[in-house]
DNA sequence: AAAGGAAGCCTTGAATGCAAAAAGACGCCT
DNA sequence: AGGCGTCTTTTTGCATTCAAGGCTTCCTTT
């Protein structure tokens, strides 16, 4: 059996085979994924309730983000990580600290390589930070705010010199975390998604070059 | 044209006509609003993205908030909320914080009275605070918060006493804001949710008497 | 009497068909 | 030639139907 309609437009977007502010039609897709209208339907309106998709007349189109909503999401982006490493530094089992230390060193492995490998060790990465944090509305709604993230353009890793300033920062956070140091944790994390806005803006301005 | 079939389960999972753990079955559902059961799949689908339901093997269920679920969602509510003060006090306009004191003006007149209606009242304050935040993602997740708040038993309003102390809490927020004191913003709505969590444990408990 | 199995019913998942509404294309009139 | 109106086509929304899966209940067997 192969996956479900919702999974496969979900990976579609994210993929960015459907781009924003793309028109999603019904039909095409059920034909695309060889099933018919109604799943397909279903999983347009369950991705629309979290924002993937907006309502542009009667027609459903991938969501887009500007200038602003960038702005906007790193706002709440940024209490929302932070709160997850406080509440990580507080209820982290060992496990799940060890876990994330041998991500860290994992990664040292990727610096300078394939950019959207590098972005999916460090989704990897901020997951487990939000799963360490044991609370499960948050680890919900930081899932809804990543979704959102992939209607941006790339990620901030394709950014010269981006990777290992953020693998830094990565093993701060851990550090943190593992020494149980609540605070810091906090400081670390908002410090980290603070730098990423900074990075991709200046991406978006021209200033940055891309490898 | 009457309302649609998500706002209509909706608004009976709010009333409590659907109770917590209660199973929901498409075709009750179809008939009880007269449509399809086509129309309520795609309402329920959408309200269990929204984590309103549950699965319970291959049906669904409302959802239920135990203990530790509540604690979670308090802390993240914590977060959310003083972020929408501190960014209410930076972007209200002064329309808008006008609206705010007006609103803390008007709920004297309801002290004392039905709890639902302090309740309603209660709610309109906060999604016009979230609204001057002027974050769509923070509206939308604190949206999300405070769907799932209606699981809960009752409002902490119908405990003794509880109305006075919201309301002079509101009337601190609310000049914080007008003074454009992000800070002060930020601490008073945090205590303000503070409290009320702490009521409701105490109601909880059965310290504090309803009503 | 209890446990295991089979049969039937209930419920969900998916496809198809139909109607209505919106978008687009074409022509007509000014 | 341009604008307005109508007709056609596309696309969505909803209903109905069919199939599959699970659950319950009852019967049988040990």
């Amino acid at each position: 059996m192969q996956k479900d309609a919702y999974t496969l437009i979900l990976e579609a977007i994210e993929a960015r085979q459907f781009r924003p502010g793309e028109r999603l039609v019904e039909s095409e897709l059920a034909e695309r994924f060889g099933v018919s209208r109604t799943p397909v339907r279903e999983a347009l309106q369950r991705l629309e309730t979290q924002s993937m998709l907006k309502r542009d007349g009667r027609s459903l189109i991938v969501a887009t983000l500007d200038h602003n909503q960038l702005a906007e999401l790193y706002a709440v982006r940024t209490e929302l990580e932070g709160l997850a490493a406080r509440l990580a530094a507080r209820h982290a089992t060992e496990e799940e600290i060890r876990v994330l230390q041998s991500m860290v060193a994992d990664d040292q492995a990727l610096l300078g390589g394939d950019p959207a490998a590098l972005s999916r060790a460090n989704k990897r990465f901020h997951k487990q930070i939000h799963l360490a944090s044991h609370n499960r509305f948050l680890v919900q709604q930081l899932d809804l705010l990543h979704r959102s993230m992939a209607l941006m353009a790339q990620t901030s890793f394709a950014a010269e010199g981006r990777d290992g300033v953020a693998l830094g920062e990565h093993e701060a956070i851990v550090a943190a975390i593992a020494a149980r140091d609540e605070n810091r944790a906090w400081q670390a994390l908002r410090t980290h998604i603070s730098r990423a806005f900074e990075t991709r803006l200046r991406v978006e301005a021209g200033e940055l070059k891309l490898r």
